[in-house]
DNA sequence: CAATCGTGGCT
DNA sequence: TAGCCAAGATT
């Protein structure tokens, strides 16, 4: 076993955490289920997600079982819903491929939908105790300083050599808890800003911490400056309803249900009455707010709208008209709930 | 390879 | 405030 892996290990035992709630068992279903929500995804944010979804979908036959709506209600919130369906279908994939038993061999593992080689490798790692390296952002984070490398991590040769190295440090046994041990330093210790270093099992050969180059490691991600959007939802009332539409399959808030949207240049009054045939009695604009996405902000203003009667053309078809109360349950992106959370407030 | 895909917390 | 980014995968 290499110094570094035993140092690590070492530290973990006492260190580490232990009492995370995925960490209770070694069901495959657990931990890929917990590692999937924690991708680009603190741990913070995750135990309420992960502790609900686990009440519901106890098993991954139950996973596998369910519709893809209601398994989109229970990620609603934690972004990156392409996890959620693509956790869905893999689900699926196990029982129609493998016997509804999730497979050992990693190769097996990586052919599941949403699973790359790193979700892969701690899977196989924490479950079958196999000997594969993971690389995530708390890997990246370790080694770059601990072995000084300079360059993005997104970059193919710097993380084609960080894959050479994370392979290179694997123990001989013991794999589990040395790929716990990377994740913990990474999360509690060797962390973005104020890294404390004076904690660390192996500052004494980090070369980042030798050569001051602590704060610059590992090398951000260019810069490149997002696109400012605005867009308005136009909230639909009827008889103590709203309505609510499903968006496509694939793209932003991919087959999560949310409010009609109009751009800025548009019309409300004209729109409602012209294009969408509805009788209205008023419409009120409410305050605008932005919400930022990865690749774009996004200035929202919400329009209140009272539909007085129907038209054949939105009813059922396209959407739902949902009570406040049913609308909070369904798989809405973090805008939609926001401005529900608001008109609920205001009727109480 | 570069873009896409969320959200909340921290600085 | 505005920027940065956290247990990445997919196209």
């Amino acid at each position: 076993m290499s110094d570094f892996a035993g140092k690590l290990i070492g530290w973990q035992r006492l260190h580490g955490r232990h009492d995370l709630p995925w960490q209770s068992s070694r069901e495959p279903y657990r931990v890929w289920l917990s590692e999937i929500m924690l991708q680009q995804t603190q741990v913070a944010t995750v135990i309420p997600y992960y502790l609900r979804f686990v009440a519901r979908f106890p098993d991954l036959a139950s996973l596998a079982a369910a519709t893809q709506d209601e398994v989109l209600a229970h990620w609603s919130g934690l972004g990156y819903y392409s996890r959620a369906r693509n956790l869905h279908a893999a689900a699926q994939k196990v029982v129609a491929d493998f016997g509804g038993e999730f497979p050992k061999n990693i190769d097996d593992i990586v052919s599941l939908p949403g699973i790359g080689r790193s979700t892969a490798a701690a899977i196989a790692a924490f479950c079958f105790g196999a000997r594969a390296a993971i690389l995530d952002g708390n890997v990246k984070r370790v080694l770059t300083r601990q072995f000084g490398i300079v360059g993005y991590p997104g970059e193919k040769a710097v993380e084609m050599r960080l894959w050479t190295l994370a392979e290179s440090l694997l123990p001989s046994g013991n794999v589990d808890h040395y790929t716990q041990s990377l994740m913990d330093m990474g999360a509690t210790l060797c962390t973005r800003g104020r890294p404390r270093c004076e904690a660390c099992p192996v500052a004494n050969s980090c070369v980042a911490l030798a050569t001051q180059q602590v704060a610059t490691l590992p090398t951000p991600k260019p810069k490149k400056a997002i696109p400012h959007k605005t867009t308005r939802f136009i909230i639909l009332h009827h008889a103590g309803r709203i309505w609510l539409q499903q968006r496509p399959p694939t793209g932003i808030w991919g087959g999560l249900w949310s409010f009609p949207e109009l751009d800025m240049a548009a019309d409300v009054l004209t729109t409602c009455r012209d294009e969408w045939q509805l009788q209205t009695t008023a419409v009120h604009e409410l305050p605008a707010f932005k919400h930022v996405f990865t690749h774009f902000s996004l200035m929202i203003t919400p329009h209140w709208v009272d539909v007085v009667s129907l038209p054949l053309t939105i009813q059922e078809n396209t959407g739902r008209w949902l009570s406040v109360a049913d609308a909070m349950r369904a798989a809405i992106p973090a805008p939609v709930r926001s401005v529900l959370t608001q008109i609920d407030q205001l009727n109480a």
